[in-house]
RNA sequence: GUACCGGUAGCUCAGUGGAUAGAGUGUCUCACUCCGAAUGAGAAGGCCGCGGGUUCGAUCCCCGCUCGGUACACCA
């Protein structure tokens, strides 16, 4: 693909700026305004050491490079050099660059050969799968398909909460109020149970929580009998979460929780000790961090049972080992960032410089209009409950709309649930929001459903041309000159865009850069849409505009693809 | 109390050390004999929380304040 800044940046250059190359297309901008040009270089900074009014340094290169037969046009306005690149050019290039590498544009190798690990989802078993859990799901999903996309080998992790106290109280619970059959029927619903009556009964019966601590300690030194119901409990609930990653369509390459690392601990307990980093305070074993600003991580409590952080820094050092990892993700909740700079700080201490590869992605809260979620106390929303809504939704509208289309249950899921997605990715990370079904069940404006519209819209137009048509356009014998309509202008350059918003997105592990994207490709595709007419009496006219329609539909599926969305043909 | 995160249009949110701060939604209009109206166009709507500072230039960076959220040793 031909890297216009670069182009534009050796146009610019000369002795006399005192800029290298480099320099220059770092310093290039995209205007805000199309009215302004393609590309822009401001010329404040020169001012000073040119010692000439930057307004003079614009007109001067401006008039230089006017004359480059890349572009159409450039202008002097105030201390701006203003680009325009020659359109037809712009146009076959990218058009010929995506319709050649179809469901590889976007991709690159900057990764090659280098492991990233992603950990998200990372549900507590025996607990009800609810709308809080959406966020480091989805987010971390797509955190893994854009590191896919730029080359990275990556290993996704559900770090499945399956261990701790939390265990001894369930199974003090089933064995006094649960049975087999019960669970069997309908395991989530059942353990959460049990597990609300513990929490109510604990106040008349103080002596339960003891009794749920030496439970986990039994269950922790691998008793028999507290083991075969843990494992129980673990296999039940897995099966029903695995109902909703299928419904997702979400994976992993390992189940690896906390359980897991219930047999490495003992081992950083003693590296942690022969550092001379573990002290006795108040009856536990801690790491005291009051030098850096931190509150003390707890290794082993009084009773000599392991903690979160004990089995954090076993996972990482393991992780470490198993992968040689490059980066080590943690897409986890904004509320742990006091225990991430903890375990952080608690690695860093034992030596280990790879500490500083391991990022915690936080992201913001899930409220309801009632408060806080809550599960003890019934203020909850099922995930399974959102998407069911979100397809029967859909349903409905396509029975009104397309009762005729084909595969019509399937496609309502692909499109309820790309709903639930999109909104998801749609703002930054770290912000909270309240759950609202009224905004979850919203079809129109900047939602999912609106660019699978337009995927579907524009693989409506691709089947109503010929078989000659398909193969032109595929082959890339087109006149671009037919595209330089504003419209289809700014749709092209939102195209180009789309690898760099790829590797921006990846970087900053922030897929709602991608998603805003995709939105703006959408709403400059509907837009040329109905500017223009596409299947025209004029061959070569209809054929080039073709041929930007099966780009945009690409690069809407692929976009879509990293989003962890299907792109329906129709809907 | 301390730390971290947020405050931009009625509402939900983008945005960048630079040109006239943008979408969606809601409200009011307009556009389907025409490639898919889950669409497009227009109108209206802003002390970018407040006060200082740095800079040629600050909504953006720094300091203080304020409002909201979260966290702060044996839960995860």
């Amino acid at each position: 693909m031909i890297d216009f800044k670069e182009i534009i940046a050796h146009e610019i250059f000369d002795e006399a700026l005192g800029l290298s190359v480099e320099e220059i297309k770092s310093m290039l901008e995209i205007p805000a305004d199309e009215s302004m040009g393609d590309f822009a270089f401001p010329c404040f900074k020169l001012a000073r050491t040119m010692r000439k009014a930057p307004q003079m340094i614009a007109a001067e290169i401006a008039e230089r490079i006017g004359e480059s037969e890349y572009f159409d046009k450039v202008e002097q306005v105030n201390a701006y050099v203003n680009t325009f690149i020659n359109r037809a050019y712009f146009a076959g290039e990218l058009i010929k660059e995506v319709n050649s590498k179809a469901e590889n544009y976007g991709k690159c190798n900057v990764g090659e050969g280098r492991t990233v690990i992603v950990e998200y989802s990372s549900p507590n078993i025996a607990k009800p799968f609810h709308i809080g859990h959406i966020r480091s799901t989805v987010i971390g999903n797509s955190i893994y398909k854009l590191y896919d996309a730029i080359g990275y080998k990556t290993v996704r992790i559900n770090h499945l909460g399956d261990y701790g106290t939390q265990f001894g109280k369930m199974i003090v619970a089933y064995r006094k109020w649960g049975n087999e059959d019960e669970l069997k029927a309908n395991p989530i619903k059942s353990l959460l149970s049990y597990y609300t009556k513990f929490h109510v009964e604990v106040e008349e019966h103080p002596e339960l929580d003891d009794e749920a601590r030496e439970t986990f300690a039994r269950l922790e030194s691998g008793a028999a009998e507290e083991v075969a119901l843990w494992e129980k409990f673990r296999e039940y609930s897995l099966a029903e979460f695995n109902r909703v990653y299928g419904m997702l369509g979400i994976s992993f390459d390992s189940y690896a929780g906390e359980s897991f690392y219930s047999d490495k601990m003992p081992a950083v307990v003693d590296e942690l000790r022969a550092k001379g980093l573990l002290v006795e305070s108040q009856g536990a074993q801690i790491v005291d961090l009051e030098p850096y600003g931190l509150t003390p991580a707890v290794i082993l409590k009084s009773d000599g049972s392991s903690l979160y952080a004990t089995r954090d820094i076993a996972a990482a050092i393991y992780r470490k080992k198993t992968y040689d990892f490059y980066k080590n993700i943690y897409v986890v909740a904004s509320q742990q960032n006091l225990h991430f700079k903890q375990w952080k700080k608690v690695l860093d201490l034992m030596g280990y410089e790879w500490q500083e590869d391991c990022v915690h992605v936080p992201f913001g809260l899930v409220s309801l209009e009632e408060g806080t979620m809550s599960t003890r106390h019934g203020r909850v929303v099922f995930l399974e409950d959102v998407l069911n809504n979100a397809v029967d939704k859909t349903k409905e509208i396509m029975l009104e709309k397309n009762p005729e289309t084909p595969e019509l249950d399937e496609i309502a899921k692909e499109v309820g649930i790309g709903a639930v997605i999109f909104q998801e990715l749609s703002n930054n990370r770290i912000k909270d929001y309240v759950f609202s079904w009224d905004k979850v069940l919203n079809f129109d404006g900047e939602t999912g459903p609106y660019v699978q519209y337009t995927h579907a819209r524009a693989s409506s137009v691709l089947r109503n041309a010929d078989e000659e048509d398909i193969r032109a356009i595929t082959s890339g014998a087109c006149d671009f000159t037919y595209l330089n309509s504003d419209s289809a202008y700014s749709l092209i350059k939102l195209l180009y865009r789309v690898p760099e918003v790829i590797c921006d997105a990846a970087e900053k592990y922030e897929p709602s850069i991608l998603t805003r994207h995709l939105v703006d490709i959408a709403q400059s595709f509907n837009k040329f849409y109905h500017d223009e007419h596409i299947l025209v009496d004029n061959i070569e006219e209809k054929r080039a505009k073709l041929s930007l329609v099966l780009a945009s539909k690409i690069v809407i599926a692929n976009c879509l693809d990293l989003l962890g969305i299907k792109a329906p043909e129709r809907m």
